[in-house]
DNA sequence: GCCGCTCTCTTGACTGATTCCAGAAAGCGG
DNA sequence: CCGCTTTCTGGAATCAGTCAAGAGAGCGGC
């Protein structure tokens, strides 16, 4: 498990400033991948019960400007940051708990960056969003 | 063009009561797709200057459910309505002016649809949104 | 064509996530 | 250790979207 001192590294070499929130946050993110903004909060007050909110959303902002983390934002749910970056995963999100999981691209490259028609627009990214039902829901629905 | 005629029709094979505002609605979602639902109110009280906003998102939630229009949330945007529906299509988001543009899905079908490893989910469906500059925005930068 | 049932629309208040602001506090380079 | 600059705190504001109650309007049957 990364420490600290991972963290502090992390962020100096992203030429952020050290400060406990950042470094609280950058753990809750790297420790429970998927969070949505609430929990990271929780998550972080656990270490230091002090922060307020703003800091949070700053210091998220901040981290995904400076590309430590990534902000995605299902249909139907608050905005949630995860750690893995620069791999091009996509992700499920299960229609009835919400529950959201990693998917690694479907040709295990990058097919879907290329549209076949692209309008003129210069794409440098694509966001891939499954939509379906999870183990467990599914288990339910059916029974 | 369509006429008030045809989306009645829509309405009724939809099993929907046909009422002022969702024609309203349902014209103005045709005749701007990608519209966002301040959009919409505004199309609508072009005609029917009386439609509370409750009316109008009572209505598209309405039309969604009943697969004539097809709600989608661009991260970063508010909800947007779009009227091609069953083609399986995607989007283009400028990242700088918001504009959106329809792509057809990559391989002409459905490629996307198959996930490498689906982590037991069973997917129905995938969105696919791609992030890059339209071409006015993009000759203005480069520029 | 009229009646009544039921769904839909209007009005207005409310929620919850996110952002803006000003001042206090803390990190970093010298 | 100092001072500058960025960051954090606390509180208020915004904005999309939702909830609720009562008035109004479509649809099916007569």
């Amino acid at each position: 498990m990364a420490t600290a001192l991972d963290f502090t590294q992390m962020l100096r070499a992203a030429a952020l400033r050290v400060t406990r929130p950042r470094v609280a946050v950058l753990g809750a993110v790297l420790a429970h991948p998927h969070a949505d903004t609430d929990s990271i909060i929780g998550a972080v007050r656990r270490d230091l019960p002090e922060v307020s909110h703003q800091a949070v959303y700053d210091v998220l902002r901040a981290l995904t400007a400076a590309g430590l983390v990534r902000r995605i934002q299902p249909p139907g749910s608050v905005a949630r940051y995860e750690s893995r970056i620069g791999d091009n995963h996509h992700h499920v999100v299960c229609r009835s708990c919400g529950l959201i999981a990693d998917v690694d691209c479907a040709a295990g490259e990058a097919p879907c960056l290329t549209a076949s028609d692209d309008h003129g627009f210069s794409i440098d990214e694509a966001e891939v969003v499954y939509r379906g039902l999870c183990p467990d829901c599914s288990t339910t629905r059916s029974s």
